[in-house]
DNA sequence: GCTAGTTTCAAACAAGCGTTTGATTGACTT
DNA sequence: AAGTCAATCAAACGCTTGTTTGAAACTAGC
């Protein structure tokens, strides 16, 4: 279904051997291609946007997406798997970190969400310009209904998620690994709902504009939240405290 | 640009004073057409649901979306004001029912988080059958990308979130209005994402298959955590408490 | 200089899209 | 019985979509 050589080699590489290969400008196609399209499926999503419009934006001709990527589909996986794999490796190696430092003891829920969140913050501050870009795409993935999108995810993520699961279970012993799993979810969802939003950002914060950007300033909000919800005393299951009315 | 008339008249409506209006088989071609793009929008999205799809499912001819209700994005808002228009009403009325039974002193935020959430169980309950179809649309729709997507919901939520935001500041006076914001915005957050999620709450929650679509028990989880979230104490803004290593 | 193999390119492909048209149907009024 | 008008229908409109094609451009090895 897809061309023979959907990983092409590298005959017509710009000058291989001849310079450094990190000039801003004038990069191979491939990645001219995985920028142009990281900003774009940001903005409209995958479906609304266009192959005519990434290859566009990228400069190159329209049949490269296909000849480099194989589908649109493919293309997509790539403009998430470039960024999200290594963010989700330093997600990893630093609650080990943590462990490890720690002794044997349990982690605090604060180091645990430190763990996963640093990564997050290092991707949206260091990367040349495409990071906080990437952020807001993948919080706006996980809310995509596209069945091959929530594979994917699923796949990528489910060792992270496994990993972070554990180390919440030693740092909460006495919730039930059920309600553990909950939390979890909601603090992913929290987060993801949190970098994906622009415009359900603005219509809440009139004030302070030059802070929505500032990624470092929004999770140090949203991190004292998560941790106290973390931390919040279960609901007993036969209680009717909750929702008694009509 | 639409047709002459968008809310057509009464002509040719069944047998409008012969019987009963509320036979569940056989309803009226608006209706078939709204309730077949409900579950359509809901399970593929807006971009990738087209109108021969929606059209087919409800056994009515293609050109009647657009007779109906002018235009694929008019028929995607329709469908959207049919029950969240309802539910943010009664979001309010039972705000304003608590915050009256109470006398002067504040509601406490289980109180006022019941006020958001209970209406949404109703509708997840009551309805036939889109209850439940409709709220994961919802949060679906709330990361859409698409600006007359976003506009919309921004409209229709802007009395409703003003009026929570009023009573979670009466009922965290300690907190500065932004923190209220921002904590409201997490809320809604967490709600939202939670709502939508199909496959990724199965990731998580491979336990108790038959709690997924039990919306009681899954908010009954829900608002403990979030409820603490809320009552946290607030980061001190220099803090570097958070985030000190690389 | 020839050849092999990779990358680029303009052009076309078939299919699907939202929307519009114009005729037809059928219930109502007069 | 004629006329009015909302509703339905099959068909088509113009356009965009993702993908494919085959030739051209280019680099590298012999």
């Amino acid at each position: 279904m897809a061309l023979s050589s959907v990983v092409p080699s590298v005959a017509r590489l710009p000058k291989l051997a001849e310079q450094a290969t990190e000039r801003p400008n004038e990069v191979d196609t491939k990645s001219r291609i995985l920028d142009a399209a990281e900003e774009l499926f940001m903005e409209h999503g995958f479906e609304a946007t266009s192959l005519r419009l990434i290859t566009t934006a990228a400069s190159v001709n329209l049949a490269a997406a296909n000849y480099h990527f194989g589908s649109k589909e493919e293309l997509f996986q790539a403009v998430l798997t470039r960024r999200l794999d290594p963010m989700n490796q330093d997600r990893m190696a630093l609650l080990t970190a943590y462990e490890t430092a720690s002794g044997g003891t349990a982690l605090t829920c604060e180091k645990i969400i430190s763990a996963m969140f640093i990564p997050a913050l290092k991707l949206a501050r260091n990367h040349d310009q495409g990071g906080k870009n990437f952020l807001r795409l993948l919080g706006r993935a996980y809310a995509d209904p596209a069945p091959f999108i929530r594979e994917f995810l699923s796949n990528q993520y489910a060792e992270m998620i496994a990993r972070f699961r554990a180390a919440f279970g030693r740092a909460l012993p006495h919730l039930e690994r059920e309600e553990v799993s909950w939390r979890l979810h909601f603090v992913m969802g929290a987060l993801s709902y949190t970098l994906a939003g622009t415009d359900a950002l603005k219509m809440i914060a009139q004030f302070h504009p030059e802070e929505i950007n500032n990624d470092e300033l929004l999770l140090k909000r949203l991190a004292p939240f998560l941790a106290a919800g973390l931390r919040a005393p279960v609901q007993a299951t036969d209680s009717h405290q909750w929702f008694q009315e009509t």
